[in-house]
DNA sequence: ACCTGAACACCGTTCAAGT
DNA sequence: ACCTGAACACCGTTCAAGT
């Protein structure tokens, strides 16, 4: 005689997203998932493999959100590489997550997709890629280092950041292509 | 009656640091350190508060090895920052520990020390901590996709970090600081 | 078919007792 | 003064037994 279903897979997986940002990894145990969606913990064995493949998809969870949020934004570099800092500080440890081995890399890699187009469109299809992977990388590492507190001296992150951004996008367009002899705007 | 000492803190530091590379977090267990030191467990807390505080040491370790690395270099910004690479493909599970909360941020920033004399060489004294700032979160976010695997089209990524050097610390020099009007070389 | 209690293995940590 | 065995709490995971 069946049971009836009592929670899913998308709210455990949603419930150790939250238990991750509240407490970090070591919050998120199989008890305190299985709590928060009013089940014991075997039963999360139904849908989950492990606690690890758990986690895995809380991060592939994360990028799809990220991924969600770019491709809402306007397709401006500037706004793409604010939106991407944004969820980083909304969701610190989801953030940190996305660049765990723990991902499955094609979803992250689907994560920078509407950069690549903005910057396809930016610098042509030649250079988009070089360009996407600057930007890319940039704003990952400024958004890792600002969540790990490594930026000690002086202030104002938010304007070292438009700094950035500005600073970058700008660099792409003028003579930094060898090979093309300025053809875009 | 004293008994002899069997090991020592820095000896500690290693074996955690070891197993952390060869297995990952997970890996540096109590017990699998205290093995590797040739002692029982609950010796370690003879020299060490907990697991924690356990981790936060390699972490700082790591800052410091690098630190010492990127002192030993030259001081060109190039050979900075392919000696920063080069650590995070060594030690990819120290470097990813680097920019977890659990290292000590101090530690951490004395580390981009070297990246901001040079800098400050190459840019001035004024736009110095902006310039090694784009530099560093750069190099940081370049090396963490990189070992996150989010790097999927197209091969050669020695090619393409070079490319971001060239790219970057060419984009430092001209007319992209505003309130100065090229007073160096 | 999903749920649970009971059980097991493993780990971090404490502590009294050894030398 | 450092070391250890024993013990405890906690967690991940399995499984037989419930509905």
């Amino acid at each position: 005689m069946p049971t009836p279903e009592r929670t899913s897979l998308d709210e455990i997986v949603d419930a150790a997203a939250r238990l991750l940002e509240a407490g970090g990894s070591p919050a998120v145990t199989m008890q305190a998932v299985a709590q928060a969606v009013g089940v014991k913990a075997p039963s999360l064995y139904k849908r989950v493999r492990d606690r690890d493949a758990l986690l895995r998809l809380v991060g592939a969870a994360a990028a799809d959100e990220l991924a969600r949020r770019l491709g809402a934004a306007s397709d401006r570099l500037e706004d793409l590489l604010l939106t991407f800092r944004r969820f980083g500080r909304e969701r610190p440890e989801a953030f940190r997550m996305l660049f765990t081995t723990a991902v499955d890399a094609d979803r992250l890699a689907a994560t920078s997709e509407p950069v690549l187009r903005a910057a396809e469109a930016a610098v042509g299809e030649e250079h988009a890629l070089d360009a996407a992977r600057l930007l890319t990388a940039w704003a990952t590492g400024f958004v890792t280092m600002e969540l790990a507190g490594a930026f000690r001296l002086g202030g104002d992150l938010d304007a070292a950041y438009r700094y950035g951004i500005a600073h970058l996008v700008g660099s792409l367009s003028p003579g930094q292509e060898p090979e093309r002899p300025a053809q875009g705007s």
